[in-house]
DNA sequence: CACTCGTGGGT
DNA sequence: TACCCAAGAGT
């Protein structure tokens, strides 16, 4: 399989007429809300769909514009306003790390990539995302779209493999020389993966480096997916975990009795599991056998 | 490396 | 209808 690589005068020119319109790629939202608006839009992106995001990301914002002003709620006011984005940790994380933003750096998002990665919730591509796009600076920004089209173009399969840290060094033989021009170049190749270069339908006629796509050439085979199959979610322990926590939102700030909730939870054993685990993550608080959202 | 951790919309 | 999948991170 020869390897060629993505042509990136193409793709970046076709990134300037087919973008899609996104609340964080408006200058004015990088004007107003900093890297801290950028920051919050990626926690929220890791996992959760672009369109389930936009209206969550403005209120957010509207309510905690600055580290600062995050770093001044209480955890139940964050995993309450969260809602249902999924995945709730992460507004734990967002809390924590905008805590240490301000008591160690000075209440400003830190642009260089190793103290970005020492904060909570910030891996390899959040870290590389904000440095990137926001700050402007020469990174690879290796997201589940990049890896796909990578994947694709280049290695000739139908789907990626599972992340691994090689993903990362084939971006960065990619990124072109110029700061500016890298930062297009990873903003084009995730939003080629999420809107032509699907995982499901991929739209091969409306790609800018199908000339280049080693897939494509190869006829679109069917690989194989080495990727391995997700746990059976109805009936696991994430959606009692998920059960539990709705309930506690919806409770209002005030303590609920522990028998009271998910009463009629078929398997008691794993609520109460399910109760304990939120617990050990600082979701849930409990005391005198009453359970809240954590102060 | 393998596994966990939510939620809802598209096909 | 049952999947599939989504700008990942931590352990």
């Amino acid at each position: 399989m020869p390897i060629i690589a993505p042509d990136a005068r193409a793709l970046t020119d076709w990134y300037g007429r087919s973008a899609r319109d996104l609340p964080w790629r408006r200058a004015e939202f990088h004007t107003v809300y900093g890297a801290w608006g950028t920051l919050v839009s990626e926690f929220m992106l890791q996992q959760t769909p672009v369109a389930r995001v936009i209206p969550h990301l403005e209120a957010w914002l509207d309510r905690w514009p600055t580290p600062a002003a995050q770093a001044a709620a209480t955890p139940a006011e964050v995993v309450r306003q969260w809602a249902n984005l999924g995945y709730p940790r992460r507004a734990l994380w967002l809390h924590r790390a905008a805590i240490e933003i301000v008591d160690r750096h000075g209440a400003r998002v830190p642009r260089d990539v190793e103290s970005l990665l020492a904060l909570p919730g910030i891996g390899d591509y959040t870290a590389r995302a904000v440095a990137v796009f926001h700050y402007g600076d020469r990174h690879p920004v290796v997201d589940t779209n990049t890896r796909r089209v990578i994947a694709r173009a280049m290695d000739g399969r139908s789907q990626p493999g599972p992340p691994s840290r090689r993903d990362l060094q084939r971006m960065t033989e990619l990124l072109p020389a110029d700061d500016a021009d890298s930062a297009l170049f990873n903003a084009a190749m995730m939003e080629l993966g999420a809107t032509v270069c699907t995982a499901r339908t991929p739209r091969c006629e409306a790609c800018p480096i199908a000339l280049q796509c080693g897939w494509l050439a190869a006829g679109r085979p069917d690989t194989g997916d080495t990727r391995r199959r997700p746990a059976r979610y109805e009936g696991s322990d994430r959606q009692t975990r998920g059960a539990v926590l709705k309930a506690l939102r919806d409770a209002a700030g005030l303590a609920t009795p522990m028998e009271s909730v998910l009463p009629d939870w078929p398997d008691r054993a794993q609520r109460d599991r399910a109760i304990d685990s939120l617990i050990a993550d600082g979701l849930v608080e409990a005391s005198d056998g009453m359970l809240r959202l954590p102060a």
